[in-house]
DNA sequence: CGTGTTATCTTAATCGATTTCGAAAAGTCT
DNA sequence: AGACTTTTCGAAATCGATTAAGATAACACG
């Protein structure tokens, strides 16, 4: 590998002349600086950024920490996306992504030692369980982190908008005529409760009184668990007009189970998701749900994160609220 | 942050006895060795992976390079399960994972130049256009690698089994009874053609003559063009009786466009699907298609890399195949 | 002409960890 | 006791790049 050394003997300078000219100081003569980028270039040089994280400290590389409990963690697609764009972004910007994980190899290690271990700039933190005294300890580290959907005091935070999209789906229901509707929501995170609440609270504004019974618990991610929480809907006395579902793969598993009861969506009743994955629009019925806004949000949380590091004097925590928007697919009806 | 100087200078022994110690060297006396590890546990030392890789020259990191051409990357399912295998996979060998890109930053640079830069111990290659010069250069670079899906005369390979899946798919609906097999292909790339060359062989072992108008071409995860292709097959005199498409996602778009013109699934029309991803065992009706064991194909790819880094020496480049699974749904039905 | 300034380059320390080589002390053997 | 091993530890070099501080020469100015 060329080196640093072997340029400087190539060129008859010190090395510190070569690495000065490669870093554009100033006080290297134009023509020599010139000569020794060119040879650098002839050589084939680059820099090593190993040695270069070790002396400034600083590595150009950005941690990620994507586990959800299945440990399916990628394949989750909303945390795919995000992922992408955040790749994406953390490149435009000279940085790499590694991913943190606990126990490197035999080594026992949290978040923190191993972001720590690696020399990562920062962090992004998403998809993980943000109760697990790991994770805390991380955002609460000298690390600079950006955490996805979830608030800590200590740092900023990127938030797909929860309120206002179970806001707006409510609203939208409401609009075509429903007044009796359910929802079955994902295991109890701060999301969940966000879109509890707004859910609650649009309800309320919208003058509509929903039982206690409406309110089903499943599994994100889990077709078998909506489909038990549709079945259990479907057993009231007074079933609801709408069923509004956590994400679009559980969508799909109330829905087989509306099929197989032999209810049809969405003239018996209506239907609607959440996430708004590709597969979505292209499924027929299309179904209605609130796109969330994958790209976006990891583009922002990235340059945040580049932003915090690179400038970390002006920093204070700070929030952004990523809107969603409506897919009005096929499987809301209007209804008298 | 902890250094050996400090763990040194409370113990009253130089940095080289208290690196010999937490690396386990026999030449350091027991009780003074337990003393160090002792007290660099109480002060919290984590070693310095950057000063270890520039010293060491390994870096204990490995680089994935997935770019697809959409640059949508991990949206494919198919890859974001691989890659999550291959993480941990990865991982457990005490390896970390970063990606590889072009043009960090400002600066351009190739894969190769990249995974240098990096100081990455090998790469794994997956999902691009294996005929860009750039992937060229790296696979045949210095560096080990891997490739998924793709064979090269110098690195390992680990390949899904596109000949035997093919041909158990073939093989399927001709035992349903199907004698006018169309078949749906993705843009030409070497899993394309390996699938199409299996076709026509086990068409032709089947004694099954195909028709030219049955092979059509469209794209990878594309459903507007699996729908074209459809159509065009349906504009056919001699309607074939059973559809294989190029992968799940495509599959769906096919289907929309038979029900769009009144072919009914299975009734009419079979179809097939290829990739098995997970939302094809919960539609209704279940997709039959063809699983690729994307969990295994990190998983090897992962373990076969690390092998080459650490045992360079008996390494010769191999050829995996990663046998899938028919995941008999109900979208191809028997028929006299 | 002496002093100060500027432009240009080098020396050497540094980041944190590893390792070669050697040194000192202790033990062994004849 | 003298010679030789073995055990245990340390000094110093090293990986590649950066940078503070210093050196040298050219130049300017009163």
């Amino acid at each position: 590998m060329v080196t640093i050394t072997d340029i400087s003997q190539r060129c008859n300078v010190s090395r510190a002349t070569v690495s000065k000219a490669l870093n554009g100081h100033s006080d290297i003569n134009a023509e020599t600086a010139a000569h020794i980028r060119q040879v650098a270039k002839e050589m084939g040089y680059l820099p090593n950024a190993t040695a270069r994280a070790l002396k400034l400290g600083v590595s150009h590389n950005i941690g990620v920490l994507f586990v959800d409990k299945t440990s399916s963690g990628l394949s989750h697609e909303y945390f795919s996306q995000i992922l992408e764009s955040v790749k994406q972004e953390a490149e435009r910007s000279g940085y790499d992504i590694t991913f943190i994980s606990r126990d490197i190899g035999a080594v026992p290690m949290d978040y923190y030692e191993h972001a720590k271990y690696r020399n990562c700039d920062g962090v992004i933190v998403a998809s993980v369980d943000f109760t697990d005294p790991a994770v805390i300890k991380l955002v609460n580290s000298d690390i600079p982190t950006v955490t996805l959907d979830y608030v800590f005091d200590s740092c900023s935070a990127v938030l797909s908008d929860n309120v206002g999209g179970m806001a707006e789906l409510v609203r939208y229901v409401y609009g075509k005529g429903h007044r009796k509707i359910a929802f079955i929501h994902g295991e109890i995170t701060s999301v969940t409760q966000k879109r509890l609440a707004s859910f609650h609270k649009t309800c309320a504004e919208l003058g509509l009184t929903i039982p206690e019974e409406y309110i089903e618990a499943a599994t994100f991610h889990d077709p078998k668990a909506s489909g038990l929480a549709t079945r259990r809907l479907l057993a009231l006395k007074e079933r609801p007009t709408c069923i509004l579902y956590p994400d679009d793969f559980s969508f799909i598993g109330g829905m087989n189970e509306l099929e197989r009861q032999g209810v049809s969506i969405p003239g018996d009743i209506s239907v609607a998701g959440y996430d708004g994955i590709p597969l979505s629009q292209v499924l027929r019925p299309r179904l209605t749900t609130y796109r969330q806004d994958a790209e976006t949000m990891g583009r922002e949380a990235a340059r945040q994160l580049v932003e915090i590091i690179e400038r970390p004097k002006e920093w204070i925590p700070r929030q952004t609220m990523v809107p969603g928007k409506l897919l009005e697919g096929d499987t809301v009806r209007t209804i008298e």
